[in-house]
DNA sequence: ATCGCGCCTTAACATATGTTAAGAGCCTCA
DNA sequence: TGAGGCTCTTAACATATGTTAAGGCGCGAT
C-alpha cells in the first residue's frame, strides 16, 4: 500500500497527513491471474488503482469474440466513466492477466476528497490528463500507423513487461488477429 | 454569447453571478470558413468552445498526409492536452470546416476558477469526463466496426449536420481514403 | 461566359489483413 | 505417463482497403 502512495504522488504533493486520513477510503485486493475485476453490465462505482502486475479492458463484440480495449501496467488504472458519469453499465470487462494488486476509492469518495482539498482536486485532475494523453496517442496511432507500426510501439512502451502479455491479447490490442500479429513478427525476425 | 452560457449550463449550474463574474476571462471570436485555430508545433494555452459551426483537429504525417483526429460540433472544445498539461507543442492542428463562433479561456484561468468555486471545478470535470466518453467511444469503433459501420455512426452522429462535412474529411476521419468511402457509399446506395 | 480548380466518382490493380484449418510445442491434471 | 487443452505458427485463400490515374461536375474568378 505504499506503493499507491508512491503513485499518487508521481501525480500530485499529497502529504502525508492527507494520505493517512484518506487511506480508510481504499480498499486494498490481490488477485491472481486472469481474475475478473468487473464484467460488462457490472456498475462499478470505484476506481481500482492497479499497484502490482498487468491487466486489461476487453470488449466483446456481437460473435462473442473479445477485443482488447486497453492493457494497463502498475500505475494505470481500472474504472468505467460511464458508470461514474452517467450511471450506465459498464460497456466493457476488466481482468488481470498476470497476479495483481489493486487498490479500490469509491468515485464518489475521490470527489469528496477533491472538493475539500487542493491536492486531492489536483490529483483527480492529473488523472484525468494522463487518461486524455493515453487515449490520444491510442487515437492517433489507429490513424496514422499501420498494425506493425502499433506493435513496435506497443513494444517500445511496455519494454521488458511485453513479454508478460500473451500474443493473442497483444493483437487484440493492436487490432489485429493472433494470425495477423504472427505474420508481422516473422517480417520483423522476431521468430 | 448567451449560447456559451447555455453549454456551460448543459454540464454544470454555474450561476448567473458566477458567470458574470466568469465573463472577462472569456474571449470571443468568429472564424470564417477554413480558418486556422492553432497549428501544430503553437503551444495553445486557451481552450476554445465552440459556440457555433463545425471544426476539425487533424495531424499531419510524415508524407504530408491529412488525417483528422477529430470532427467538433458546437458545445464541442479545441484543445491541446499534451500543452496544458506537460508544456509540449501541439501534435494537431484545428481548423473551422464552416464558418465558426468561439470562446476561449486560458487553461490556467479554468483551473482558478474551479480552485476557488465547486460549479466550476464541477464544470471542468465534466469537460473532461465527456472527453473521455467521447474518446472511448471512437476507440470501440476503431476495435470492434468496419469502415462502413463506423460511417454509419458518424452519420447517426452528426445528423443533418453530416452534410455541412465535405466528403474527404468525413474519410480522414474514419480512418480510411476518399476514394473507400466513396465505395462505401455507393454500397449503401448512397450515390 | 469560360477557364481553372477543388471535390467527388470510377476503374484497375496492389497490398494488408481476415478466415479457416491443420499441426507443433508446452503445460496441467488425472 | 498419457490425454486434453491452450497458445502459437504456418499455409491457402478471401476480402477490405490503399494507390494511382482519369474524367465529370460545380463553382468562383477573371
Amino acid at each position: 500500500m505504499c506503493k499507491l502512495l508512491q503513485i499518487i504522488q508521481k501525480l500530485a504533493p499529497v502529504t502525508s497527513g492527507e494520505w493517512e486520513s484518506a487511506k480508510p477510503l481504499f480498499q486494498f485486493r490481490s488477485y491472481k491471474a486472469g481474475e475478473i475485476i468487473f464484467s460488462a453490465d457490472d456498475k462499478p462505482e470505484e476506481i481500482h488503482f492497479l499497484t502490482r502486475g498487468i491487466g486489461r479492458y476487453f470488449y466483446v463484440d456481437r460473435e462473442g469474440r473479445e477485443r482488447n480495449k486497453s492493457l494497463v501496467k502498475a500505475g494505470g488504472a481500472f474504472a468505467s466513466i460511464s458508470t461514474v458519469v452517467s450511471g450506465d453499465t459498464s460497456p466493457f470487462y476488466t481482468q488481470t492477466i498476470t497476479s495483481c494488486e489493486t487498490a479500490a476509492i469509491k468515485y464518489g469518495d475521490l470527489i469528496e476528497l477533491s472538493e475539500t482539498n487542493n491536492n486531492w482536486a489536483l490529483f483527480l485532475r492529473r488523472v484525468y490528463e494522463n487518461l486524455a494523453l493515453k487515449k490520444e496517442r491510442r487515437e492517433a496511432a489507429f490513424l496514422m500507423l499501420s498494425a506493425r507500426e502499433r506493435y513496435e510501439a506497443f513494444l517500445a512502451e511496455f519494454g521488458t513487461e511485453s513479454s508478460l502479455v500473451p500474443l493473442r491479447h497483444v493483437a487484440m490490442y493492436l487490432g489485429i488477429t493472433d494470425v495477423s500479429l504472427s505474420r508481422i513478427r516473422k517480417e520483423m525476425g522476431l521468430i
